[in-house]
DNA sequence: TAGATTGTTAATCGATTAACAATC
DNA sequence: TAGATTGTTAATCGATTAACAATC
């Protein structure tokens, strides 16, 4: 139908399924320069990464084309473009509301630096926790009251809902109103939102049952 | 090939994806009841469940049929339908190693209990820790040295591991000398593990970073 | 009966895997 | 060159969606 000139593609569209193994690959990668491994098969990087070689490369390819065939990666060099690529994603501040024992460790998570996130405001409505300082990887941050939700959300590019299920959603409408379309949560409540909003969820209680019923294999030999 | 009879079917298997939403319609469930709604149709149960009623009722068809066409559902049958099966899914002990703020978090985390889930031990190798008790859904859990991990895993069915990343693999191993097949882990390590054990990865760096990266809806009409 | 809604089928979509030509 | 390993294609698998016959 169309006889246009193909748009010139700014990344094309990489599977999320891809973009969830990429921190991973890192992480390893990371590991390996430390012990100083120069070059690694895609083989043993996805044996590293608990994937198969397989799926390893057909993620690599989505981003770009990075290896030596006969050769493999060279550990610098792929490390340095998973930084670039998942930095120029990223790179964003985050607002965390509830800072209970679960936004308290959501707020010093070491692996939201590493990966570029900075977690800019703290957010809780008890009293005694507003003015209380809080370490994250990249610097103190106070507590402050929700009066103030808005004004710090509007600074930020995520929020994390870290509330008791009854504030989940009015939290929610207020992180909306100051502009965050990202949101991450760990309600159990599942929160309406106007559709130009992603909503993440993670359900801890709903990870443990899928645990608990996956058919088990009952042979055990193997590696 | 073979003409044997259809094997005596305990539950023929559900697809683990439908097993993640079925505590999620319980959880509206809940809420319709106890605002006193006898009846509700798959299509509203599935805008409350935010999901579609198609993938509704297909997930529901996976455990039985449950429905009056032209009518909809009963909220209390359906509610203990879907309780009964997570139920006999579950009743499952769960011992989480690391009691940091997360592990505090997950300890004290309500969604446990509501799926019957008990957290029967709790492990950290911080002597300023030990001894001291935890109050979880269920009742008070005292925290134990390192040292009882194994005696302590093999009283249970399920694995949490909420320690820093350095002691993730040391911790899951323990856990499988102790018998235990089903791990949940928040460290960012990747855990090499026997065939026949399963493990279920939480990244929230790779939650946010997924956040992060997934394409923008740049239209923002509609509900 | 007529309208509504389920349960199920078949089509579609996206992700994984296997295999191999390209090429270092 | 010969051996190794990538990048990519095509086949498979699993999950989602649309549509509708069954039936309340």
């Amino acid at each position: 139908m169309s006889l246009h000139i193909a748009p010139k593609r700014t990344r094309s569209v990489v599977p999320s399924a891809t973009v969830q193994r990429l921190p991973i690959y890192l992480h390893v990668l990371s590991g390996l320069r430390d012990r100083g491994v120069a070059t690694i098969s895609s083989a043993d990087l996805a044996a590293d990464s608990g994937v198969t070689s397989a799926k390893l490369r057909k993620d690599l390819s989505f981003i770009g084309s990075f290896g030596r065939r006969g050769v493999g990666y060279d550990v610098d060099y792929l490390h340095s473009v998973l930084t670039d690529w998942l930095g120029v994603q990223q790179e964003m501040a985050v607002v965390i509301v509830g800072v209970g024992n679960l936004g308290h460790a959501l707020a010093s998570y070491p692996g939201f630096i590493q990966r570029g996130f900075a977690v800019e405001g703290l957010i809780d409505n008890d009293p005694r926790l507003v003015g209380q300082i809080v370490q994250t990887g990249r610097g103190a941050v106070s507590i402050e009251a929700p009066d103030r939700l808005i004004e710090i959300a509007a600074r930020c590019q995520i929020g994390v809902i870290a509330t008791p299920d009854v504030a989940a959603q009015s939290v929610c409408d207020h992180l909306i109103i100051a502009g965050i379309r990202d949101i991450l949560t760990f309600a159990s409540r599942v929160l309406v939102v106007p559709d130009d909003v992603q909503v993440r969820h993670i359900d801890l209680g709903a990870e443990l049952a899928v645990l608990a019923s996956r058919p088990r294999r009952m042979t055990a030999v193997s590696a």
